[in-house]
DNA sequence: ATTTATTTGATTGTTGACAGTTGCTTCCCG
DNA sequence: CGGGAAGCAACTGTCAACAATCAAATAAAT
C-alpha cells in the first residue's frame, strides 16, 4: 500500500462515520476520481474534456462537475481555455525538465528543513520505508511500479518532515500528481532505480545527523541526476528516432 | 505603474477588441476584483466570506461567484470549510516564515535559471527597473510603498527571466500574492529597503555575468535576510508587548 | 477548385430554485 | 440557575433550464 492512496482513505470509515474529511461532497469526490483517473492514464493527455460528457458518466450535474474540474485546473493536471473547453495536459519534455528545477529547489529545501525539524520517531518511519523498499527490491527487481511509488514514498516522508505545510501542500498536493503523471505519460520504465537505492539512504543518514546543509545538497544533487537521467534518455530517443528515419 | 497591475490592464482595449485574455467571464472579473480587495485589506483578514452577501455585492449570481472563491482558494488566499463556509486567509508568523524558506528555495532556483537563460535586452528591462527604484528612493526616501511594490517587480523580472513558466506561475500568481498579502496584514513599514538597494544589483551584476551559481547564492542569502528581518522585528514586538504589560 | 461567408449544432457561461447541513436560538427540564 | 434537546433561520451543495459563444459543416462566389 503506499502512502499517496487519497482517493481512498480505507483508514477510518467504521467506528460511527467520521466519513474522511475530504469527501463528503460530490465536487470532492467527482475531483479524486478524476484526478486518479488522469494520473493513471484512463483519460489520455490532450483528449479534450466536455463537461456534459463527464457530468453524465459520473452521474452527477455539472456544477459540482466545474468546481472539480476547477480544481483539477489549479493542481495543473487539466487546462481550460474560456469558451472553448478543457484538455487533459500533455507534459511536453521542456515542461517536464521545468518541473524538475521546481522539484530541485522544493526538494533541497525540504531536506534541509527536515534534517532540523524531524523527530527520532519520524525518522525511524523514515527508515521502516527505505526497509520496505529494499526488501521489495530484492524480490522484484525488474518490476519497476511499486519501487517506483516507492520512491515517491520517501520524498513524500520527508516532505512531511520538513513540518512547512506550505511545501507540502506544493509538492505532495500539485508536484507529485504531476510525476506520476510523466510516468504514465511516457511509460517511464526506470532503469535507474538503483541508483536511488544508495542515494536515498546518504541522505536519511544526512538527516539523522542533523546535518541540514548537507542534506540539502544531496537532495539536490538526487533530483537533479534523476532529471538528467531523463534528459538523457530523451535525448536517446530523439537520436534513434532520426537515424531510424535517415536510414 | 507598477508591473503586479493584474486587476485591470489598460494597455490593450481600445483597437478592435481583443478583451484581454482572461477578463471575459463574469467568474474572472470577480476573481480578479476579489483578489485585488483581499490583497488590499479591504476584506479584512479572517472575515467570513458568504456566498449571498457577495453575490450580492457584485451583483451576479452564486455561480461565477463560487467558481471565482475556488480559484481564491486555490491560491491560498481563502480558507474553506465543506458546509461550513469560507473566511479570508489570516497569515500567522508561523505562516509567513514557511513562506519566506519557499520563497528562498524558489527564488534562488530563479536567479540561477535567469542567469543561465536572460537575454541581453532582458537583463536591459531589469536594470531599467532597477534605475526607477533608485531615483524614487533618493527623491521620497520615507515612504516605502511604491518602494516596496518596486521590489516585486524587481523579483518579478527575475523570475519573468528565468523562462521557467511553472516557476513564473508558482512565484507570481501565487506566492507574491501572499507576499502583498502579509505586508497589508502586517502593516510592513520597511526599514530594510536601504539594504535592497545594494543587494539588488549584486544580484544583476551576477546575472548579467551569467555567473549562475553567484546568482542563486545572493538570491538566496538575499530573501533569507528578509525572513530573518521579519522575525527580528516580530520578536522586537514579542518582546516590546511583555515589557510594556509587564510594567 | 479554393476561399470565404453562413448556418447549425454543440458546448460553455450564467441564472434561479430546491434540498441538505450547520450553527444558533429558544424552550424545557433537572 | 444551568444544561441539553428541539426548532428555526441561514448558508452551502446540488440540480435543471436559459443565454451566449465557439467550431465545424455546408453553401456560395470568385
Amino acid at each position: 500500500m503506499t502512502l499517496l492512496a487519497t482517493t481512498s482513505s480505507p483508514s477510518d470509515e467504521a467506528s460511527s462515520e467520521p466519513v474522511s474529511p475530504e469527501v463528503r461532497t460530490l465536487a470532492e469526490r467527482v475531483f479524486h476520481q478524476l484526478q486518479s483517473a488522469i494520473v493513471r492514464g484512463e483519460l489520455a493527455p490532450g483528449s479534450k474534456i466536455t463537461e456534459p460528457g463527464l457530468s453524465k458518466t459520473y452521474g452527477i450535474s455539472r456544477g459540482p462537475l466545474r468546481e472539480a474540474m476547477r480544481r483539477l485546473e489549479a493542481h495543473r493536471l487539466i487546462e481550460r481555455v474560456p469558451h472553448v473547453g478543457a484538455r487533459v495536459v500533455k507534459l511536453s519534455m521542456k515542461e517536464l525538465l521545468e518541473l524538475f528545477d521546481v522539484r530541485e529547489a522544493l526538494e533541497s529545501m525540504a531536506a534541509r528543513l527536515a534534517a532540523e525539524h524531524m523527530s527520532p520517531e519520524e525518522i525511524q518511519g523514515l527508515r521502516d520505508v527505505l526497509a520496505v523498499h529494499e526488501s521489495q527490491g530484492d524480490l522484484k527487481r525488474g518490476e519497476a511500479y511499486y519501487q517506483r511509488e516507492g520512491d515517491l514514498d520517501f520524498h513524500y516522508c520527508i516532505v512531511q518532515g520538513s513540518h512547512n505545510k506550505m511545501l507540502m501542500n506544493l509538492l505532495c498536493d500539485d508536484l507529485y500528481y504531476l510525476v506520476r503523471l510523466y510516468r504514465t505519460q511516457f511509460s517511464a520504465s526506470g532503469t535507474r532505480p538503483q541508483r536511488a537505492f544508495v542515494e536515498h539512504p546518504r541522505i536519511v543518514d544526512a538527516i539523522e545527523a542533523g546535518d541540514a546543509e548537507l542534506a540539502e545538497l544531496l537532495m539536490r544533487r538526487h533530483v537533479s541526476a534523476s532529471r538528467a537521467n531523463v534528459a538523457d534518455r530523451y535525448a536517446a530517443i530523439l537520436e534513434q528516432q532520426s537515424t531510424t528515419s535517415a536510414d
